[in-house]
DNA sequence: TTGCCAATTAAGTCCGTACTTTATTTTTTA
DNA sequence: TAAAAAATAAAGTACGGACTTAATTGGCAA
């Protein structure tokens, strides 16, 4: 259990900021002159900051040196997923049905509560799918795009299996943020018709948000699927 | 949108796995061969192996060498959370009121069909979950502990917030995966009688089970919950 | 055979140096 | 005064060498 030299160097600058001896906010000292402080190399200390980034404590930046953001170092829980597919739930090979697209303006969906649209408006697709060959579909979706990317509609007449699909192929953003809340509600009507259940049955919602790298809103859905036929899954692993 | 070497590198290896050329279960080269071969330094190397054990391409020990676990590398998704609490959905200050505790026998529950005990039984945990001054539960849950751990019982008097704390304190062993499902059902009898629902409202039902670092089930548990009070809610970034 | 001990090998750690990239900050120019 | 250009500082990348650690392999003894 003897710790390595960059491990020792965590727990020293780990020790330093929970004393109050640096604070969060706080600039660490350049990477040169810290290390020749400690009497270690440069790169050792690089180690040590590898694994307190990764805990959440420091943030690097070019030029603009290390910051100390955080003074609890969070072990890290890794979700054991292939993709984003998986992280949002959808099988390898469902795909999105879409029946009905229309735009609507801010503040018109309950669901879009607060959020704003640089356009002002967004794109509204709703749509099931189903397992493959089966008849009925076990999901039911709406799914609300800014405006940014409205100009996807015309490829949603094709064959895809989720809307940032089409965005990512079209604009080439990709997704660096999910934000997904799962709730069990009664089935609202529409989505009953559409998985052939009756209103008011137990079924699951799930609502995502999806951000950019500049954590900007890609686009907003609600998902409501049978539980019969769906349930979410979870592994994680600690880091 | 240049390169870096090492990124570059990382490239060529996982292109060789792609096309064939060397194979998953293959053991790489040494790192010293393989750089020389690559005409690299070793340090660069090894960052190229970085990033592919964090895609989950490679798998490094000592000794033994670099081999090929994957051919498909996998963008990870990181939980932003700040602990197990979080990730099972579990509040800040909540306390589990333990009704009743009893010993089960392998089999004898639905829940943990298809698993063994070591010792052939398991301790059966039964119990509700308030929000600090409320009257009525949000969560009413069932938890069934290994049996080599079946020795928690007497510390269960005790006000805890969740059984595998109690276990980490009395056994020192900590969790290191857990899998979990989320599902809508209808609510059943006992668990509607205990939160103040009634029977067949719709309900989230979270079942997770814990393991430790030799990924040896810790506890099982099925947890209800009131959907008017709880959500589960999770942020994924991108890593 | 079986079990233990020693040798070996491959990854892990650590050092020091040099050069590159990229945000800032400062200075210059329009 | 504002925009553009230059200087600068701090992290990032890369090299190469030396030593450490820990599995595995192989040899020797019981």
């Amino acid at each position: 259990m003897t710790l390595t030299l960059h491990e020792r160097v965590e727990d020293d600058i780990l020790d330093r900021i929970q004393t109050g001896d640096w604070q969060v906010g706080d600039r660490l000292p350049p990477e040169k002159d810290l290390a020749a402080q400690l009497g270690i190399s440069r790169s050792t200390l690089r180690l040590a900051f590898d694994g307190l980034e990764r805990k959440g404590v420091l943030q690097r930046k070019k030029r603009a040196g290390t910051h100390i953001i955080s003074n609890s170092p969070q072990s890290r829980f890794q979700m054991v997923t292939s993709g984003l597919r998986e992280v949002l739930s959808l099988g390898r090979d469902t795909f999105l049905d879409v029946s009905q697209t229309r735009v609507v303006a801010d503040g018109e969906i309950d669901l879009l509560e607060g959020l704003k649209s640089e356009t002002g408006h967004w794109l509204e697709i709703t749509g099931t799918r189903k397992i493959d060959g089966k008849e009925t579909a076990f999901n039911w979706s709406q799914i609300y795009v800014t405006g940014r990317y409205a100009g996807i509609e015309p490829a949603l007449g094709d064959a895809f299996s989720s809307v940032f699909q089409v965005i990512e192929k079209a604009f080439g953003t990709s997704v660096a943020r999910v934000n997904q809340s799962v709730l069990a509600i009664a089935c609202p009507k529409e989505a009953a018709a559409a998985m052939g259940l009756r209103q008011g049955d137990p079924v699951l919602q799930i609502l995502a948000r999806l951000h950019d790298a500049d954590d900007r809103l890609i686009e907003v859905s609600s998902a409501i699927f049978d539980p019969a036929r769906f349930q979410v899954n979870t592994d994680v692993r600690v880091d």
